[in-house]
DNA sequence: TTACAACAATTGTATATACAAATGTATGAT
DNA sequence: ATCATACATTTGTATATACAATTGTTGTAA
């Protein structure tokens, strides 16, 4: 990825606002091909996101709030995400016995089945993503992105 | 930045995920603190970045498409963000005489002002965002930045 | 027990983004 | 000159996201 050629420019850009340019070309990258990957399967990566979390529960329910600390970008909406994953039939929502104000939030049956699929073509996505680096250069990449 | 911890998780993540989490994650801090420092200004980052665009034409105009290949996360709809920058009167924009199907934006002496302005506050977003980072260390992720 | 603050989720509204279709203009072949 | 095509932007529509206000529920101090 040659950032000067992306984002059509001659003059060279200082070594700090490269980096973050840099960060933000990749990312939407990584967007670009993850949406992709999940386009056939009709969720957005959000939802998706949402999906593993429920997965991660093993049964337990899980309310809005624990869902909304776990994602990875935080959206200020998850009541509306989870609608949507409920009009397809992933997941399904109940009122929390224990307190009424909380909601239990489960993974269905064929929201399992359905993200089976989507990790063959997120497997595929994240190889395509990563084919450049080798281990050392991921674990490089990852103790320089802690110091933000 | 402890990955784990952001997302509430407590099962250890495979590297590849992980990396891809990890960028994920420093995109938004970058995008929140970029905002948080453009929000006293009225303007988006999408909008900081045209107008630091047409700046740098240097009074030359430039077109609805030279804008959207410069633009660092393209968006499909260049021309709704470009109506937002001329109600707040930091850009005009006319018909190209040359070829009528193409427009010419221009910055205004008041969006010039402007931008000098959100300068300050980005510089500082800059250096509060990369206050633990080295040159080396600057350097070093460009170049693995590159593998993308 | 009542009143009040804190909590958890939902709803309303504005803005942002993605994508396709439509508009108006220029170019080249016949 | 006419027509078909390509070009550049705009418009329409659906969806996504941000943020504030609202609703309903719980816990607690007087």
């Amino acid at each position: 990825m040659n950032v000067e050629k992306i984002i059509k420019t001659e003059k060279q850009i200082p070594l700090a606002s490269r980096t973050l340019i840099h960060l933000s070309l990749v990312e939407s990258k990584i967007n670009e091909i993850m949406t992709t990957a999940l386009k056939p399967h009709g969720v957005s990566l959000q939802q998706f996101n949402v999906l593993r979390i429920l997965r991660g529960q093993k049964g337990r329910p899980a309310n809005l709030s624990t869902l909304n600390e776990r994602m990875v970008t935080k959206m200020s909406n998850t009541t509306r995400l989870v609608d949507k994953l409920i009009l397809k039939g992933y997941v399904d929502r109940m009122v929390c016995p224990s307190n009424r104000r909380k909601v239990e939030i489960n993974i269905t049956v064929q929201g399992e089945t359905a993200l089976t699929e989507m990790d063959f073509a997120m497997k595929e996505a994240e190889e395509k993503l990563l084919k450049n680096f080798t281990v050392e250069d991921l674990t490089t990449l990852n103790a320089l992105l802690d110091k933000f």
